[in-house]
DNA sequence: TTCTTATTTCCTGTTT
DNA sequence: AAAACAGGAAATAAGA
């Protein structure tokens, strides 16, 4: 209750984040982007607090936050198998967790069921409106926390891997970035002021645009975790250091 | 507290 | 002309 309250308030007016908002957002056709909106008020969703009235969409805010909080490398993770609505996810039994996201599968399956029930009486942990940030609750479990599975992510999820998350997940990814070549791990921004606003919603930056997220991007260049591509606008490869993104990998 | 990393912000110039 | 791309430089935030 009390964390929900300070992210919200730390979020910009409602009105100031719309008018910076570029056309192609009111025009956006994923449902789900309204959802990471702070338009939304608590009010609207005080039943989804509740895992088993989640979305499909809110299921996979929740992974996304799981994977934040306890520093997961999200390739490690099948999220096909959590294409599913809070029903299902509160249906699935520790050995479908277990095969659906390995040794991670354990905490998943751990953080859901605390979930189910402190709705009620210990007041609620997980914001699905949090989801974009990656505060990390530190609630004395780190102990248990499988250490192979932990990734030396200091600031959470890089820039990169928030892009490949977002390529990785095609039933979310609803116009956003696009696989240009698969194979080769060429992409392109579809919606590239949609997805700056989107990781400036992650890093807690409402300012974030475009520009300013693709030359972070062009520093990936000497890392190598991208690769440069030659004049098509709006088109990135990923490099030799960038890890998950093969449809071998995951 | 300093050092380092990974951006973020700003900017000037070039290209599409 | 508008939107991207190129990078340099400086500022920042947060982890070690």
């Amino acid at each position: 209750m009390v964390r929900h309250t300070t992210c919200i308030m730390s979020i910009p007016s409602t009105a100031s984040i719309e008018s910076q908002l570029p056309t192609t957002w009111s025009s956006y056709p994923c449902p789900d982007i309204s959802t990471v909106m702070p338009s939304y008020t608590s009010s609207l969703w005080s039943q989804d607090y509740k895992p088993q009235y989640w979305s499909k969409y809110l299921v996979w805010q929740w992974l996304q936050q799981m994977v934040d909080m306890h520093q997961i490398d999200a390739a490690s993770i099948h999220f096909q198998n959590f294409d599913v609505d809070g029903r299902q996810l509160c249906s699935m039994t520790y050995q479908d967790f277990t095969r659906a996201a390995g040794t991670v599968g354990p905490i998943l399956y751990q953080s859901l069921n605390e979930l189910k029930w402190s709705g009620q009486h210990l007041g609620v942990e997980f914001n699905p409106l949090d989801m974009i940030k990656s505060e990390p609750d530190d609630t004395k479990r780190s102990h248990s926390r499988p250490h192979q599975i932990k990734k030396h992510n200091p600031r959470g999820t890089h820039l990169w891997e928030f892009i490949r998350d977002i390529l990785l997940n095609p039933e979310w990814n609803s116009g956003l970035l696009k696989w240009e070549d698969r194979t080769d791990g060429v992409f392109r921004f579809l919606k590239s002021e949609a997805v700056a606003q989107l990781w400036g919603k992650k890093k807690n930056n409402s300012s974030m645009t475009y520009e300013k997220l693709s030359r972070a991007m062009r520093y990936y260049y000497k890392q190598e975790i991208l690769e440069h591509v030659d004049g098509r606008r709006l088109v990135y490869k990923f490099g030799k250091n960038a890890q998950g993104w093969r449809e071998s990998e995951k």
